[in-house]
Parts: C-alpha cells; sequence; structure tokens
DNA sequence: GGCCGAGGTGTCGAATTTGTCACCGCTGAA
DNA sequence: TTCAGCGGTGACAAATTCGACACCTCGGCC
C-alpha cells in the first residue's frame, strides 16, 4: 500500500508494472517525460520510484542525480529499468546509489517482488517524524499530537491508530487493515475495540475529530480538509 | 546535541571546529583519511558530516558520492568545505546534493551557523527511525525493540527510556536529564521511578541489560559494546 | 572492618488503559 | 415506511502500568 512513481517513455511498459503493482495494493502514477519528475514527486510524494534510464530528450541518469540532490527527494528509493545493452548505465546507476536495478526485459512478477523488497528494506530504515495535516500535527518522536499548539495526551494504542490514519490521508482504511497494522490481529476478528477507539480518538481531538470520517461498511478514513 | 563527524586532513582545522562545535554541545569525531569515512560513519552515526574536499590519496567528491550511495548513509547531511580556488568542486558537489558549503578560509562562526541552520532544517524533516546497538535494535515505528530477532514488549514509559539512553550510546544521562526527557519533570525531583524502570528495562533485556550501564552518583550510560 | 549513601529489587495500591457488552440511533435498501 | 445491520456510546471489569516504599546489596571512604 505504498505510492510510486513510473518513470517510463514507453507508456505500454509503464501501465503493465502500474497494473501490477496496484493489484498488489499500490498506488501508481505514471509519466513518460523526464522534466516532470521533480514537479511530480514533490506533488505526488511517491515512496518509491521506478525510473527508465532510457528517457527522451535526457539522460535518465541526470534525472537521478537532480532525484538524489535535492534534500527533498534525497531518500526516495529509486529502482532503475536499463536495457541489458546499457551496462555502462547500470553501473553508473549502482554507483551513484539507486536501490535496485532490473533489466529489460522482465517478468511483471520479478518488478513486484523487487519493489516489495526495497519497501520493506527502506520503510524499516526511514519514516517521516512529523505529518501534518490541517492544525493537527502527529509528532512520532515525542509521540504526541498536537491540536494546533496544544498538545493531545493519548494513549499507546490511539496513538497508533491516529498514526496509521494520519499516515496515509484520505484514503480509506479497512477495519481489517486497521485491526493487523494497530492490534497485530491477522485474522478476520469480529470486535468492537476499534470502534471504541475511534469514538476516544474523537473525543480527545475535539473540534479537530472530525477529521476522521466513517466510511460505512468499510472503515474509516482520515482526511485533511475537515 | 547532535553526533558530528569531521573529515578533515588538517587536524588543525578539525580540531578548531571540533571545539567550537563541541561548545554548542555537539558530540564531535575526527578522522583525517577518506577511507575511514564509511566505517566511521556507520559505527559512529553522525547527524552530520563535515567533509573537506581537500582529502589526501582521494578526491573528497569520491567520498562524498559513496556517503550518497550506501541507504545506511544516504540521509545524513553534508557539509562540504572548499578552497576559493575549487570552484568546479564546489559547483560539483552542490549538484550532487550536499546540503551547504563553505569556501576556506571562513570563521568558526559562520560554520557553527551554518551547522546549526542544517541540523534544524533537517531534524525536522527526517529523523532514523531505527537505532541499532550491537544485537540490539529499537524501532520507533512501530515502538518495539528487538534483541536479534527477539521483539521485547516495552510499555510507553520504557520505550521513551529505552530510546532516550540508545539515542545517544556512550553518553552519561544524568537522572535529571532523563527525569525531564522521559518524565518532563523539569525540577529537580527526588524519585525512585527511574531505578525501578531501569531495573524492568534490565530484567526484560534479559542478557542484553548489560548495555545500560550505571554511573554512580550521576546517572545511567547505554553502551554499544558491553 | 565499619559506615554511609547510592543504587538494586520485591511488593503493593492507585491510576490508567483496554476490550467487551448492551443498548440505541441512524443509514440505506427494499 | 420498514427493518436489518452498522456504527456510536456509556458502563464495566480485567489487565496493565506506574510510582512509592521498604528492605537489601554494594562500592568507596575512613
Amino acid at each position: 500500500m505504498s505510492k510510486i512513481l513510473i518513470v517510463d517513455d514507453e507508456t505500454d511498459i509503464s501501465e503493465l508494472i502500474s497494473l501490477h503493482l496496484s493489484r498488489e495494493g499500490h498506488d501508481c502514477k505514471c509519466i513518460a517525460n523526464g522534466l516532470q519528475v521533480m514537479p511530480s514527486v514533490i506533488e505526488f510524494q511517491p515512496e518509491l520510484i521506478v525510473l527508465d534510464l532510457m528517457l527522451p530528450g535526457q539522460d535518465g541518469i541526470q534525472v537521478f542525480k537532480r532525484l538524489r540532490a535535492d534534500s527533498r527527494t534525497r531518500v526516495v528509493p529509486v529502482i532503475m529499468l536499463t536495457a541489458r545493452a546499457q551496462v555502462g548505465d547500470k553501473i553508473a546507476g549502482l554507483e551513484l546509489g539507486a536501490d535496485d536495478y532490473l533489466t529489460k526485459p522482465f517478468s511483471p512478477r520479478e518488478l513486484v517482488l523487487r519493489v516489495t523488497a526495497v519497501l520493506r528494506r527502506i520503510q524499516k530504515i526511514h519514516h517521516v517524524s512529523e505529518v501534518r495535516a490541517g492544525e493537527l500535527l502527529l509528532d512520532r518522536k515525542n509521540m504526541k499530537v498536537f491540536s494546533g499548539d496544544q498538545p493531545i495526551d493519548l494513549t499507546t494504542t490511539e496513538f497508533k491508530l491516529m498514526a496509521t490514519l494520519m499516515e496515509n490521508p484520505a484514503t480509506v482504511h479497512t477495519r481489517a487493515d486497521l485491526l493487523r497494522e494497530v492490534w497485530g490481529y491477522n485474522d478476520d476478528v469480529a470486535t468492537r475495540t476499534l470502534d471504541t477507539h475511534i469514538k476516544r480518538l474523537r473525543e480527545k481531538l475535539g473540534p479537530a475529530g472530525n477529521h476522521i470520517l466513517t466510511v460505512r461498511g468499510t472503515g474509516y478514513q482520515f482526511t485533511n480538509t475537515p
């Protein structure tokens, strides 16, 4: 369930990749032009970039260098796609710090595996410590939530739930998803704890509580703009 | 109060920098040889690197590239030092994504200002969610501590205490410091809670518990090498 | 060796946290 | 309009967490 940006000139390949990654629950966006990369990354805020080195008009390596040169995009992991012939590029890419690479042609399954591996590896290492949403601010480092300047005391479970919701705003979190992420329930348990905790969160958040929307029959959703 | 690695061939400059940064409360380490950079970074885990581009034997730019190419070191911000003449280097460095640069000669005050600025900027964006120490691993994201593969369940307070200790290993944390950071006690309260929690931590950590050293009359200290 | 004080440890009660349950209101489909 | 079911809510009881305290051990100084 990660946001992935696919940068490839060949739109059919992009779409194929996108299709397979979407099936895994990822949120994909495709762009064909290297010039769009920086703005797209800053706007879309992908958690992973799949970058074809064969881009029209400009070198994929240049695009990559620019990604790594900007502190806003530096930490985003990149998987490079290279044609088998471009050995030089591949080496250059890895030297510059690509997180993985794939030589064309490759099977979609292979790509999915690499993506999963990189995400798992990367997500364990970095994450954003502060999440902002309107007047709300989630501070992981100090395990606190602020509504404006006012700190809101949350218990551990409440905080985890809040963090899970805030981290992916505007997406619906299934009851099962939340129970898995926050409580570690892997099988589909019938429990009302989630409801109770949502209630407690809303209570403590006060007016900001209406950032948490109910999606009837499915789960809950955090919205930046209540 | 950040860990800063200074990489400079000229030891007198290193020492000058180190002196001024230490006065600001930072924890500095100096190395003169570019080859030591990677191991030093991985061991010392600095939050900022001051890198002189004039290194004996090898190019500072190469060192920098290697830092950015490794996922373990990629996010560590770098301030580059360049001689005024090396305009080409400076440009190359910025293009590659240095976080700031300084041309020699510079005043210590200037450097301190830059360091402070970069730290403030960077710390707001990312922080390391995982802290490693020997077989121990602190995982902020999931609020867990692992001893090897084995997860150790900690309560919120225990986790905060553990995190505070692990984040600055090899430094002595005063009782007052810990009570302030973990419990928020600002005035000097006489309490034994800290002792009790240290005991509980050691208990739960099992053999790894001897990472936590007692500094008699002062406080506690976390050590990477028990 | 004896003493003093710092720190280790076991235990207890209060406070907090958490999951369950019963009851109710609301929603949306028929 | 009706009704089944989903979700909101208040109450409650079990479990956990936390800080205090008493007692003990150990290190350092005389």
